[in-house]
DNA sequence: TGCAAACCTG
DNA sequence: CAGGTTTGCA
């Protein structure tokens, strides 16, 4: 029953860290009770992904709480758990990625509505002007036919009649004025139109309109609940991530909520909680400022009127509306072209994202994300993270303890209680059941906050008795791993410690590279199809990782054409150059991956996927394999949605993860052998020794070598997991080579199978084109 | 027998 | 890392 694989597939998201999808999926909206408009639209889709504080993505949360406000951090769950919302809303169902192309699509959409709404704003100018004429008129005439004619009676005969047609035309204005809304919500964003809308309906009304503006204020009154409500709820995460960029719409629109206690003014306050990303789209202020201009000049104009002629002063509010509209629609196109003409190039836009030493696993450890860095601050949250490192390797060493049992040491050591025991049978697939376990395991103590994020995994062999507390590395070896690089033979031993070369220092911090903040590759990305994405298995929906940014520093494939030519001309050129490749020069069969396509070539079709298998590939391969040491194809292919399969290229890729295995168990042969000659030469006080080189913490040499495998450019955090594997795996070597299965040919078989029922789920970052930087 | 994975070699 | 071969399984 408990079988290792059942109990292991009862844990498998251990790594899972946290995902959206295990939180209660109620709309804000909902929640308010107040269902969505049929038409509203999804906000501002143009440039919602870029003022999405996840690029629309519940992902990018880590980055985000740099901004939030202390409680905001506190919340950063529900914040995803928003965004979740949204992306709900958008496209129920599905995850962030699919939502993301399918609101890239949306925002294409947009676009050519939009160029089509600037005709409509256009007219809607007109409406407004006319409706605005209209309601001074009546605010003019009528407030004063209706007191005043009461007053003034038998007034003029003209008078009634004209109260009359200002009724209807106010009917007429109301039934426009919601056309209207509807229209400028679909071109701009309802709230930010209703807030306008209420205002100037406040106005009005403080100025004793109609009933007809009294039933649209109520109206918009339970509209603005509605907002207030999200407000509270997502709004105000809008708000304050929205800060991010120096004057979003969002942040206007809060902006003005705000003013309405407060002075305006100030506006980059809000941002200033956290890191800001300063400039990273230099000139956003530009585009959404006109919602305040809007107003400013109604106020203006409220503020103008007077008892002069309603003529004159229509004329002039025509004029000022008129330029106002105009200038709101100027900014509208500017804002679709700048989006147009969008250059992540730019050297503001470069940001670098790394995350802290999360302690690997997709950062269920709560590491903090240090997003929105420059380049330059890179190296120095890096020496942050390595300062911190410690605690979370001292933390995961604590973890490796619990790892597994240790091997029984030499059966010829005058050690009987730790004699040939092996570690597995096998024939057993319950590990546990071929592990003397004497008591609890050695990590019961560090209560794992969550069944399902247990730091020990069940399947993994319990540690055996010891007669003595779990040993730690010495502090000399943990906070230092760069001084350590801990070779499996140099804990106690001196006369093996040159069967392994002296290992070169560990690999250097991850470069600065240029890495793209998710939200800009959200909009990259959504210029790319990805088909597959749309078809991804609802169960690997659920995993979702806290590698919300990819690194395109390097991706081939990134970012989709049409902006290639932004970027660098000569990347423009390379795809075009893939293209005509692809249509004739290659055929399906021609694929050659790795060496083969160093210099990075490009086989993209049409769709946005690559026929070929490009070095980044390779890479995220590499990386994937932290995950799954056996991807199925299916797994494969969900996981490069940028690369178009064929036998040839999935057979490739197969082999990839061939040769990585073959690569991990050759070195976990490598070092459990070393670690049982180690035994063999060792008096019986050094077990200390024999566990030592029994785990794989980050500061051993072991894992100095995988990490330098896998990943080379060590620009992604080796999951915690993927250690605890390691660990079994050298364990299980060891425990076969002490108990010499190792002469039986196919003894390693059963390692690989108590192996491969250790693969985890992949974070949901691996999902998208790239190489996933965690 | 076909396939997948391991194994071996370059 | 890839090609070729071997092995084991369904």
């Amino acid at each position: 029953m408990d079988s290792p694989t059942d109990l292991f597939e009862d844990s498998a998201p251990p790594i899972h860290t946290f995902a959206p999808s295990d939180l209660p999926r109620v709309h804000p909206q909902a929640r308010a009770g107040c269902p969505a408009p049929a038409f509203r639209p999804p906000g501002f889709p143009l440039i919602h992904h870029l003022l999405q504080p996840g690029g629309g993505t519940r992902r990018i949360g880590p980055p985000l709480n740099t901004n939030l406000s202390s409680h905001r951090q506190l919340e950063d769950r529900h914040l995803e758990e928003d965004e979740g919302e949204r992306d709900g809303q958008v496209e129920p169902g599905m995850d962030g990625e699919d939502e993301g192309v399918i609101e890239g699509e949306d925002s294409l959409l947009g676009v050519k509505k939009r160029h089509n709404d600037v005709t409509l704003t256009a007219e809607w100018s007109q409406d407004i002007l006319k409706v605005k004429r209209m309601k001074l008129e009546g605010r003019e005439r009528g407030g004063e036919a209706e007191e005043g004619g009461k007053r003034r009676e038998g007034g003029r005969q003209g008078r009634r009649r004209e109260r009359e047609e200002l009724k209807e035309q106010l009917e007429e204005a109301r039934e426009r004025l919601q056309a209207l809304q509807e229209k400028v919500w679909r071109a701009f964003g309802e709230k930010h139109l209703a807030e306008e809308e209420k205002k100037r309906k406040r106005r009005n009304g403080h100025s004793g309109v109609g009933e007809g503006d009294l039933a649209i204020m109520e109206e918009e009154d339970i509209t603005d609940e509605m907002y207030d409500e999200e407000d509270i709820d997502s709004g105000e995460i809008e708000k304050e991530s929205f800060s991010l960029l120096s004057a979003s719409p969002f942040d206007s629109f809060h902006k003005r909520k705000e003013d309405l206690q407060k002075d305006k003014g100030g506006r980059m306050e809000r941002g200033g909680g956290g890191l800001r990303l300063e400039g990273m789209i230099e000139g956003s202020g530009l585009w959404f400022d006109c919602g305040g201009l809007v107003r400013g000049d109604w106020d203006g104009a409220i503020e103008d009127e007077g008892e002069e002629g309603g003529q004159k002063f229509a004329q002039a509010l025509k004029l000022e509306l008129g330029s106002a509209v105009a200038r709101v629609i100027d900014r509208v196109l500017r804002l679709y072209t700048e989006m147009t003409d969008f250059t992540p190039s730019s050297p503001n836009a470069t940001i670098s994202f790394l995350p802290s030493d999360s302690g690997g696993d997709g950062g269920k450890e709560g590491g903090v994300w240090m997003g929105l860095l420059t380049r330059g601050r890179v190296g120095e949250m890096r020496g942050k993270e390595e300062k911190t490192g410690g605690q979370d390797r001292e933390k995961g060493k604590q973890k490796m303890n619990s790892v597994g049992p240790l091997p029984p040491g030499p059966p010829h050591r005058s050690e009987p209680s730790d004699l040939p025991i092996p570690l597995a049978v096998q024939k057993s697939p319950d590990t546990r059941k071929t592990y003397p376990l004497l008591g609890p395991p050695l990590s019961a103590h560090l209560n794992p906050p969550h069944p399902n994020l247990s730091l020990h995994h069940p399947s993994l062999p319990r540690p055996p008795p010891l007669s003595h507390p779990p040993i730690l590395t010495p502090p000399s070896q943990t906070k230092d791993p760069s001084s350590s690089s801990f070779h499996p033979s140099s804990s106690s031993s001196t006369s093996s410690s040159t069967s392994f070369p002296v290992p070169p220092p560990p690999p250097p911090p991850p470069l600065p590279l240029p890495l793209l903040h998710y939200s800009m590759q959200q909009l990259f990305s959504r210029s790319l199809h990805h088909p597959q994405l749309s078809h991804l298995p609802p169960s690997r929906k659920d995993y979702l990782s806290s590698d919300p940014f990819l690194e395109f520093s390097s991706h081939p494939s990134f970012p989709p054409l049409p902006l290639l030519g932004h970027l660098d001309p000569s990347l423009g050129r390379h795809a075009h150059g893939g293209r005509e490749r692809d249509r004739g020069m290659r055929g399906d069969g021609g694929i050659r991956g790795g060496g083969g396509m160093d210099g990075g070539e490009l086989y993209l079709t049409a769709g946005g996927t690559q026929e070929g298998l490009s070095p980044c590939h390779l890479k995220k391969a590499k990386l994937m394999f932290f995950y799954t040491r056996y991807p199925s194809s299916n797994t494969l292919k969900t996981y490069f949605p940028d690369v178009k399969f064929n036998r040839c290229v999935t057979s490739q890729m197969i082999k990839w993860f061939s040769n990585f295995r073959e690569f991990f168990y050759i070195q976990m042969e490598r070092f459990a052998r070393q670690a049982v000659r180690e035994a063999l030469t060792r008096d019986g006080a050094s077990r200390l020794g024999r566990e030592s080189q029994l785990r794989v913490g980050r500061d051993t040499e072991l894992f100095r070598i995988l990490n330098m495998h896998y990943n080379k450019s060590n620009i992604y955090q080796v999951p915690e997991r993927f250690i605890e594997v390691s660990e079994v795996a050298l364990r299980e070597f060891y425990s076969a080579i002490w108990t010499g299965r190792d002469s039986d040919p196919c003894w390693k078989k059963g390692i690989y199978k108590i192996i491969c029922k250790l693969d985890s789920p992949l974070p949901d970052a691996f999902r998208l084109p790239g190489c996933p930087v965690g």
